[in-house]
DNA sequence: TGTTGTATAATTGTATACAATTATACCGTA
DNA sequence: TACGGTATAATTGTATACAATTATACAACA
C-alpha cells in the first residue's frame, strides 16, 4: 500500500510532523505496528514520502503519550499493554474523569451545554439506527466537550494522554454493540447531572460508567483471545 | 554568561538534546525565561553552541511536559501559571498522589522499603541541619521512590507530567524553610503507613500532606508578591 | 495622519549530509 | 563445532542547507 503524505487525500493543511504522527497513530492504534516492533525511521521516511525530520518528531510524540519507547541510539520499538496496565488506567480514569465531570458540572458555559445536548442526541440517533461507526465518532465528541467543559488547561493536558492510553488498551475490541444501549443510559444520567449543576453527582456516576467500561473491556477481551485461539488451531 | 554544552562541565554523557532540554528546563523554572517570554531556536542553538536539531527536539519534549507552548510556524513562549492554575494541580496531585502511595503501600519491594528508610534518614539529619538545598534534593528523590514504588508504568507517567507542573507551580518561592518540620512529619507518617501497608491511611496521609502543602505555597506567594511589590516601589 | 502594499528580514519547517553508535556477518582459530 | 574479533552495514544523532511562512520596515497613496 502507497501511504505518501502531501498527496490531495483530505488537503489537510497540517504540518507533516502531525499528519506522520496520526498515521503512525492510526497505525499502532488498529495493530498494524504490533507491540515489540521497532520503527525505523528511515523505513518510515520512505513509505510516507518524507524526510526523516518530520518522521522523528512525531515518534517522539508518540513517546511523550506512552505508545512507543525510545532506547538512546538504538530506536523506538511499539509498546504493548497489559491486563494489569489495562486495570491501572481505568482505576486512574476513575479519579481523573470524575474529578473532570466534577468541574464540568460546576463550570459548564451556555454554548458548551448546547454542544452537549446536540451531541448527546445524535448518540441516541445512531444508538438507535445500530451504526456503531458514528456512534463511536460522537462518543469521543461527548468525552472530549465534557472535559472542555471543566476549563482546565492542566486537567485537559492530563486526560490527553490518559485517553490515548484509553485507546491504546481498546485495541482489538469491538467497542460498543451490546453494551451501547446501557452506556447511553450511563451517558444520559452523568449529562443530566452536569447540566443541574450537581458535581458529586457527576462525578459518582462517572466513576460508575468506568467502572462498567472496564468489565466490559476484560470481557470482550476474553472474547478476542478464544477467537484468537481458535484461528490458530485452524491454520495448524 | 557562557552556556556552550559538551564542555567537560559535569562530563554528561547523555546526548545533547537532554542536555539542551535540562538547561532550558532550569532556565524556565529558575525564572531566567519569563512567562510569554518567545524561545528563538536559532538563539538557544548558538548560545549553547549546537545546532537546531536537538533544540527543537528539547522544545517539543517541554511543550509536551506543559511548560511552554508552541504555535506552528511562529513559535514557542514560555507558559504562565495563574492561581487557579496552582489550586487545579493540587486537587489533581490529591487524587493521583493518592493514589500513588495507595498502590505503594501494597506492592512496595523490600530493597525500595531499605532505600526509602535511607533517604528519609538524609531527610531528617539535614533537617535538623537546616540544610534546605540539601534537603530538597532527598525530599524529591523520596517522592520519586515513593513513585517507582507503585510498580506502575501508566502512574509514573501520569506523576512525571503532574510533578513537573508541580515544580513550576513553585517558581519563586522559598521551598522548605518554616515548614520543614511539619513536613518532615508528615513525611514520616506517609513513610510508616506505606511501610506497614496500611492502603488507604497512607493515601489519606498522602491528601492531607498536599493540602497542607498549597496552603503553604500560597502563603509564600503571597510574602513573594509583596516583596516584589516593594522591590518596584523603591526602583520608581 | 493613517492605511495599505510591498520588499526585506527573521524565523520556523523540511530535506539532506555527515558523524557516531550499534547490529550483523564473516572469518580465523582452538 | 564453538568462540572471539574485525570489517561492514544499518541505524540513530547532529549539523547544515534550503524552502515556506510570518514579522517588520518603509514608501506610496488617500
Amino acid at each position: 500500500m502507497d501511504f505518501r503524505l502531501k498527496a490531495p487525500s483530505h488537503s489537510d493543511e497540517s504540518s507533516l510532523r502531525q499528519q506522520v504522527f496520526n498515521h503512525i497513530l492510526e497505525a499502532v492504534l488498529s495493530g498494524r505496528f504490533k507491540p515489540g516492533e521497532p520503527l525505523i525511521e528511515l523505513k518510515l521516511a520512505e513509505e510516507l514520502g518524507v524526510s526523516r525530520t518530520p518522521i522523528r518528531e512525531a515518534l517522539r510524540q508518540l513517546e511523550y503519550e506512552g505508545l512507543v519507547s525510545s532506547i538512546p541510539n538504538k530506536g523506538v520499538i511499539v509498546n504493548g499493554i497489559s491486563e494489569t496496565d489495562i486495570e491501572e488506567i481505568y482505576a486512574i480514569r476513575e479519579l481523573v474523569e470524575g474529578l473532570a465531570v466534577k468541574w464540568a458540572a460546576e463550570r459548564i458555559s451556555e454554548q458548551q451545554r448546547r454542544d452537549l445536548e446536540e451531541t448527546f442526541e445524535l448518540m441516541c440517533f445512531y444508538t438507535r439506527k445500530k451504526d456503531y461507526q458514528q456512534l463511536a465518532k460522537y462518543d469521543a465528541r461527548f468525552h472530549n466537550l465534557l472535559f472542555d467543559s471543566c476549563q482546565s488547561k492542566v486537567l485537559r493536558h492530563i486526560l490527553r494522554m490518559l485517553m490515548r492510553y484509553v485507546e491504546h488498551a481498546r485495541i482489538g475490541s469491538f467497542r460498543v454493540t451490546e453494551r451501547a444501549e446501557q452506556a447511553l443510559e450511563e451517558h444520559r444520567a452523568i449529562l443530566e447531572a452536569v447540566l443541574e449543576g450537581s458535581a458529586e453527582k457527576a462525578r459518582d456516576l462517572m466513576t460508575m460508567h468506568i467502572k462498567n467500561a472496564l468489565v466490559n473491556l476484560m470481557e470482550q477481551r476474553k472474547v478476542s483471545e478464544k477467537r484468537d485461539q481458535a484461528k490458530e488451531r485452524d491454520q495448524a
